[in-house]
DNA sequence: CTTTGTGCAAATTCTTTGCACCAAA
DNA sequence: TTTGGTGCAAAGAATTTGCACAAAG
């Protein structure tokens, strides 16, 4: 588990000023690496904050993103998703479930930014879907 | 420009009953193949349609992804946008203009599933993103 | 007839916005 | 104080649902 004041210094290196709703989402997202939805944090958060306010969440998250400590998913087409994990890996999203996995094992040139001659490509996302383990069984 | 006939035919190919509305949704994408979201296809044909509905749009687009006729793409966290394109290839989003385009070059490796113990992959996007020559002179 | 498709309106869900209050420097 | 952060309520946008009517076989 991520202690608190370890989180504090976390969003520092980021340039993020840590307030007290910001630690809880970061520490939330250190310690809960289920790519969660902005209700899923609001959810998990507000019992122990109970002012928390579902734009307190969207705002931070936005800022995170904005920041580089966070990465936004684009896999669910419900919701937004978000990854602590920044470093090059893909996903998997079940489609029964709804849950989204990291996959750690794909080869690293598959996430090289191609060149072209129409677009400067900046960024690639690499997205798998199908059914998992738990849900196979149903 | 596919005719109306031969967009019927493909129809069929896929199990889907072709009805003037529906005939009307894949002819928009055969010939444009902009990925559009429902209402750009709703927009574009409303004119020469003026009785369809956004339902409608969006009860075929499912009929299609359903049948396999239409890839739905989770790139654009706005809307989703509809590929008649169902081939291997990687698309390229532009964090400016927000147009999608093909990336028919990429190796074809990437594409193959990969096995695993956890999960039963049946599909994958790639997906990058970045900023269109059209939108870099801005 | 009977089944399937269409389209209107309302409802739902996710996200954004405007603004007042609160907290930290 | 002054700036920035939080949170409520309302607004906005995309999508889904319920239902009645139309069309096709």
């Amino acid at each position: 588990m991520t202690p608190t004041l370890q989180t504090h210094n976390y969003l520092l290196r980021f340039s993020i000023k840590p307030s007290v709703q910001r630690t809880a989402v970061m520490e939330f997202l250190l310690n809960n690496r289920i790519h969660p939805t902005i209700d899923e944090i609001y959810m998990a958060l507000s019992p122990h904050m109970p002012t928390l306010s579902k734009t307190t969440v969207y705002n931070t998250l936005d800022l995170f993103v904005e920041k580089g400590a966070v990465r936004a998913l684009v896999i669910d087409e419900k919701n937004a998703r978000y990854d602590v994990d920044t470093s090059a890996h893909a996903h998997f999203m079940c489609n029964s479930c709804g849950k989204v996995h990291d996959i750690f094992d794909v080869n690293p040139v598959f996430f090289q930014l191609p060149e072209s001659d129409k677009f400067k490509i900046q960024a690639v996302e690499i997205s798998y879907s199908g059914i998992c383990n738990e849900c196979k069984g149903n």
